[in-house]
DNA sequence: CGGGCTTTTGATATCCTTCAACTGTTGTGG
DNA sequence: CCACAACAGTTGAAGGATATCAAAAGCCCG
């Protein structure tokens, strides 16, 4: 398992695949094993919506009543400490589901980075969908198995590297996330604030400030613009990734 | 959701339901949904194993080809970094369930803290009993999506936390664990090496020792043996755990 | 009894946080 | 349209928490 999972997702890639059409395309990643019937049946139960930037998904703690498709925009995922500390979990990208499950309530904060577009699925009609397509449950648990696998990446990521290290594995998460969707590599939009990354990465913001300021320093990345990033030498980010500071 | 989950997995209490008989009756967890058939076809497809201390359950990329269910003994979940290292992802106890799930490997070594005593149940059989067994297959996604709560609840714990904070909590969390399983608190075993929890909680086994110890200055707890321990003061735990110097 | 762990404890080093001031950017209402 | 407030980012200096290095003591197993 590759330790820069920790901000991908299940490989959700976005299928030019045919049967999917309109909205129930973008469920993708949890349809991929149904027929055409089936996906009838969730385009008809689903529906689309809108939301600007810096609005919540859902807060952590709600009634899970439904789950979300991104069809569209970045989505940070993230706990309240008690101390008013917030824990990043992740982020999530176009093709991302978030909040499925069985759970009673959200385990953390959904909130939009950019104006965002989701495709939106009832519980009880996802509860429905799930005992007509047993197939898609199987996938649901696929889905989960993959999340925790690259939570568990990113907890090494946080518990035992350095602060350039953990930027550098951040960086090339960032680069593969728009790798798997092929999406254009040369300028990363990268809507997170540092503060936003301190928090991912178990750093404060100074610190990630003066990483980024380093690799700049070094060639190894650019910003040509706000949240806008140029990855010049992933190599290095590679090495400094692994721990290595030689 | 409680911080203490971190080590602690899903709700598998280990009830002393009744139709649930020999062996299978530790899948409880897995099995809680079903009848008695059920239970008959797993039982007739699980065989039981031993294993001394320090040996592998399994190894992180072997083929998965077998879930277990723990029936005695504490086994230490990690992975190897790069550098040597590991991060210990959690530790499993009596009734917990490892191994479970749709990947081809297994994502983490497995290894016997203790002597241990498994009930083990071939994947392909598992998979037969899924579809044979609906119900089994959303326990199964409750369980995980359990897992991945526990999971991010413990990277809150790594990323943002003091040494006393994470050792406080680790410490809330073993009394958790013997506590849901109606176990005798007066005195837990804790059959984990100072390196094991470091590892655990982004530490080093010298900051695990010197926390202890003040631990153990202070009254909050005592080791009246190897791999003992009494919690005298839990409140204080809490306290601490919860991230205040106060 | 001896060898290899594990644990403890000390001294020192270092990385990161904290605190603080300043700059740049964005969006908003006069 | 500009001025200003609020927010995001940068940079510096100082201090502290934890890592690192080292040595000795305790414990378990053969």
């Amino acid at each position: 398992m590759n330790p820069l999972d920790s901000l991908l997702r299940p490989a959700v890639a976005v299928r030019a695949s045919a049967t999917c059409d309109g909205c129930a395309s973008r469920l993708n990643g949890m349809c991929q094993p149904l027929d055409t019937a089936a996906l009838d049946d969730i385009s008809s139960d689903s529906e689309r919506l809108r939301a600007p930037a810096k609005s919540m998904v859902f807060r952590e703690g709600d009634p899970a009543l439904r789950a979300f498709s991104i069809v569209e925009g970045v989505v940070k995922l993230s706990r309240l400490l008690a101390d008013g500390k917030q824990q990043v979990v992740g982020f999530r990208f176009p093709g991302d589901i978030i909040g499925f499950g069985t759970q009673r309530t959200y385990a953390f904060d959904a909130e939009l980075l950019t104006a965002g577009h989701f495709c939106r699925i009832d519980r009880r009609k996802l509860d429905q969908l799930l005992r007509r397509y047993p197939l898609m449950e199987r996938r649901l648990l696929d889905l989960c198995l993959q999340e925790l696998a690259s939570t568990q990446d990113h907890l090494v990521t946080v518990g035992r590297r350095s602060a350039e290290s953990r930027v550098a594995t951040f960086l090339l998460g960032l680069i593969e996330v728009h790798r798997r969707r092929a999406m254009p590599l040369a300028e990363l939009p990268m809507p997170m604030t540092r503060s936003d990354i301190g928090d991912f990465l178990g750093l404060t913001l100074e610190t990630v400030s003066r990483t980024f300021a380093a690799f700049k320093r070094q060639g190894i990345i650019a910003e040509p613009g706000q949240h806008k990033l140029r990855v010049l030498n992933s190599d290095a980010l590679t090495r400094i990734a692994e721990g290595d500071a030689a």
